[in-house]
DNA sequence: CTGAAAGCGCTTACAG
DNA sequence: CTGAAAGCGCTTACAG
């Protein structure tokens, strides 16, 4: 063949070294080395100075264990499942490279299931995931998609009993990370009151899921705490407008924005109800207001400023940029990479470990 | 025990039918049962109705064939791996759910690489994950990483023949799938001149690098068809002006932005040579440029329209709303694969096949 | 057209 | 403390 690039990838076909190769050159059987080298608590048999010669050979051979070969045998496979739908969740995207360097840290590859949503595959790829990466056999999965997508959460669970959720999947038993939504609020407000605003709103999408109510409660502690009264007509509940919520479209893979109801919004908020701030859903509710906002001529932050949640790569190109609530996905993804670990090692986590809230971190900038 | 969710787990252990299932329950040698389920060439010597049979069968016990079993033999582990840096590129992190779909459809799964340039991971983690890739057997890797990212992209391509790249790494012999610049920006000039624009801007990061080279010819081509003529005034090539350019922290995890060298850029082309439109680098120059703008007074895109590159997130949220060039990623994964297919089957691709150009589309919204 | 045997790289009882 | 044998689920020469 002439060409190069074929002759070079057959002429050093890799063939890695095996375990009766190490096992050869240190004089010993195979069984002896592979208690040593891969073997969990035999390897006590083993006299030191033996050990110590077979890991000597091993490093000389750049010995790894076959992962096939293990797997076959019944062992850990080393890898785990990631079920996630960035296309339809831009946010949700950055837990990948975090999970993926935690679980690195733990000596384990991560199978990617992101296809989840995207129009060239079927609603039911949720599913498929959790049958595909059981027949590869992962160790445990991580699952971070968003409750709107269709998907098996219960069998999920059946069929891998080490999984660990992203956010409340409304399955009991499940064990989750999620972040602190009253914590949140309680920031939120308490960093506008320390900026000097008395009517302070709050705006979200809705108030019918559990996780929006502890947003409510938050919000109302910290107005009490700093001794100020609560105003009904500060609260904005999008779900209450009946107007168009955000929808997912996935012809185009992008959201199609609500944007009639951050009008509205506006209308009982800002004009109403004088607001001179207001605490918004997320980072997309709050460039939509501040884009709306100005159109009326109302000024961020002078008039009315904002506070946004997720801190989504946005919040520094939106203009005024956008002071928002950073969701800590480093130390999700940490959290999420030790629940597990103790699951695989444990089983289950007893009751009170299940659930574990993560902090989110204030990032101030000029919206406030 | 007391806990139901261990319980189930225990009870429901998760059995697949094997190879000798499946040619037991058809009343056959399970090499009659290999040949016809996971053989390639030799099933044409089994008997159509025996065929039958064992098809039957194994639809009845849902039979898959053990992975780490046809591994081990030798076979395709029928996974990708995909190494990616989305953390330090949130443009390219959307490549993963298009790349994840098609690979689905080919029947193969991803391991992602995405940790590099993650501060709890060393600078080596491109080369770990080759090698970590190849000990698990993966039948290609896609590589998408960005070119300022460390690794060995050479030894990726000895190591992983089969490997085909997103943007040309300047490796010889390279397969990859590239966004053609130069039609990019003829598409980008064209839109303006039909607005009406006659003093068209073109702001790059640097022109030292061949891809944005290709930029300015396509600029200079298009101004050519429409019949205006060319001003060197009208290009701005940030590299010369030895400001600081984009720097990625990775103690933030976020692009450091070079907010001096947008001044500058509408100092050199709005201000001295009254360009009416700018083509910017990318969406985030864009976006700069919108907020710079609109702080000297100068509105968008009544006195100067922008068109930005990449259609990423933020360009429905910019104020206004950005006129961009989406990028074609699903395109771009659909092709990506296909290359890989096809090196798969029939070894490196023939020269002038390993280039692939994606024509980008224009995405017309408030700026321009 | 079909079957019995060997082996991929490892572990796990079982003997010494 | 160490070794020989069997087997995980599959394929691949070999015989019939």
């Amino acid at each position: 063949m002439s060409d190069p690039f074929s002759v070079s990838s057959r002429t050093t076909p890799f063939k890695p070294a095996t375990l009766s190769d190490v096992a050869r050159a240190a004089g010993v059987s195979r069984w002896t080395a592979g208690r040593v080298l891969n073997g969990g608590q035999g390897n006590s048999r083993v006299a030191a100075k033996t050990a110590l010669r077979i890991h000597e050979a091993a490093a000389a051979l750049d010995y790894t264990p076959n992962r096939a070969a293990l797997q076959l045998r019944g062992r850990r496979s080393h890898s785990f499942g990631l079920l996630i739908a960035s296309g339809g969740d831009p946010l949700r995207a950055s837990l990948v490279p975090y999970l993926d360097a935690e679980a690195l840290r733990a000596g384990c590859s991560v199978l990617i299931g992101d296809a989840i949503g995207n129009p060239s595959v079927g609603p039911d790829q949720f599913d498929r995931y959790v049958e595909d990466f059981a027949r590869r056999g992962v160790d445990g999965i991580f699952c971070a998609v968003h409750h709107w997508f269709q998907g098996d959460r219960r069998r999920l669970m059946t069929r891998h009993s080490n999984t660990v959720f992203y956010e409340d999947p409304g399955v009991p038993e499940a064990a989750y990370v999620t972040v602190d939504l009253e914590e949140a609020a309680r920031q939120a407000v308490g960093h506008l009151v320390d900026r000097g605003r008395r009517r302070i709103a709050l705006a979200v999408m809705t108030l019918a899921r559990r996780p929006h109510l502890a947003r409510l409660r938050g919000y109302q502690q910290e107005l009490q705490a700093r001794g100020l009264a609560f105003d009904e007509r500060l609260v904005f509940n999008g779900a209450i407008v009946h107007l168009t919520f955000a929808k997912y479209s996935e012809q185009e893979q992008r959201w199609q924005f609500p944007w009639q109801t951050i009008d509205t919004a506006i209308d009982r908020l800002v004009v109403d109800a004088r607001a001179d701030a207001i605490v918004a859903h997320d980072d997309f509710w709050a460039a939509a207001l501040l884009k709306r906002l100005r159109a009326r001529g109302l000024r961020v932050p002078d008039d009315v400023a904002v506070v946004g949640y997720s801190n989504h790569y946005l919040a520094d190109w939106t203009d005024p940029s956008l002071t928002t609530l950073d969701l800590q996905h480093a130390q999700a993804a940490r959290t999420m990479v030790a629940m597990m670990t103790r699951q695989l090692a444990d089983g289950p986590l007893p009751e009170d470990q299940r659930v574990v809230k993560i902090s989110p971190k204030l990032i101030v900038r000029e919206s406030t």
